[in-house]
DNA sequence: GTTTTTCTTGCAACCTAATTGCAAAAACAC
DNA sequence: GTGTTTTTGCAATTAGGTTGCAAGAAAAAC
């Protein structure tokens, strides 16, 4: 299936109407990613997402979307800030949501399920800051906790 | 090259006299990992490294050494505690020289260079603890920051 | 409007790191 | 020594991530 925002059944399986869809293109367009068909799809089921989430969860919510268009736009939601990409501990990229305002020092705690796999976000958990030597210049930090979540006990 | 305790090549080619080899054996030992000739000259590389290294090091430092055959002595230490496996920030998946007592739960912070891929242990700076919302049942933690090390300002 | 140019998308293919199956070799038990 | 178990090397596979490219869609130029 293409997607094409010109597209009759792109308008029917989106609901275009008016206020909602046009908020999310801003969303999109007020952190410089324009707003194609596929861009607005994937953002439209991610936005309200909980957890963290790896590519191949958005392929299942996104069953006739491509793998590599889903890819290019959670790459370019990561570039752009609206994602926050990370490596989950058991060997998968995952992303979450990004509400950080400008730098990712101070990001929020993760916890991966060493059952599951799920990878929960602890967003009053702020990671507490560390000191690095002289010389060592930080761009981001991760705090992931392994271990059990609650569903899994 | 096939690897065997009996070979005379391994004897020369490990400086097999005495009480060196006698400590590195038991230092296997003590940690229920019977010492067999892969798994010694793959400790013996490993015990005195200061950062953290992937299999892929392993392999140039042991060229003769056969990929799985490290994959699987790297393995069998983590899980007798020898080594610490984790994730660098970069897909890749790293070791490092365990020095925990039991539980693993406050290892210590790495760096990861995003230019030169490097992963530092900042063996001085343990990971600050958090707390977990409840039934969430921690295993281990591990804190990263991803930034531009020293030898590449 | 039409044409030209640029960007986006879907598909297939590829890459790389991690991992496994298996048979031969080595180590161990007797 | 013989028989059994473990280890090893090789080849092959898996899986997740990524890219090249041609066709389609959008944007820009006219």
């Amino acid at each position: 299936m293409r997607f094409s925002r010109k597209d009759k059944s792109f308008e029917r399986r989106n609901h275009f109407k008016g206020m909602v869809h046009e908020s999310e293109e801003e969303h999109l367009l007020e952190h410089g990613v324009k707003p194609t068909a596929v861009r607005i799809l994937v953002w439209r089921k991610l936005r309200l997402k909980q957890g963290a989430f790896a590519l191949k969860d958005v392929e299942e919510w996104l069953p006739d979307m491509d793998r590599s268009s889903i890819f290019r736009a959670l790459r370019l939601f990561t570039e752009h800030n609206l994602l926050h990409e990370f490596e989950d501990g058991m060997g998968q990229c995952k992303y979450c949501l990004c509400r950080c305002e400008g730098e990712h020092h101070h990001g929020h705690v993760h916890f991966t399920c060493v059952k599951c796999g799920r990878t929960y976000c602890f967003e009053d958990q702020l990671i507490p800051p560390v000191s690095l030597p002289l010389n060592f210049e930080m761009q981001e930090a991760e705090y992931l906790v392994k271990g059990i979540c609650e569903k899994c006990r």
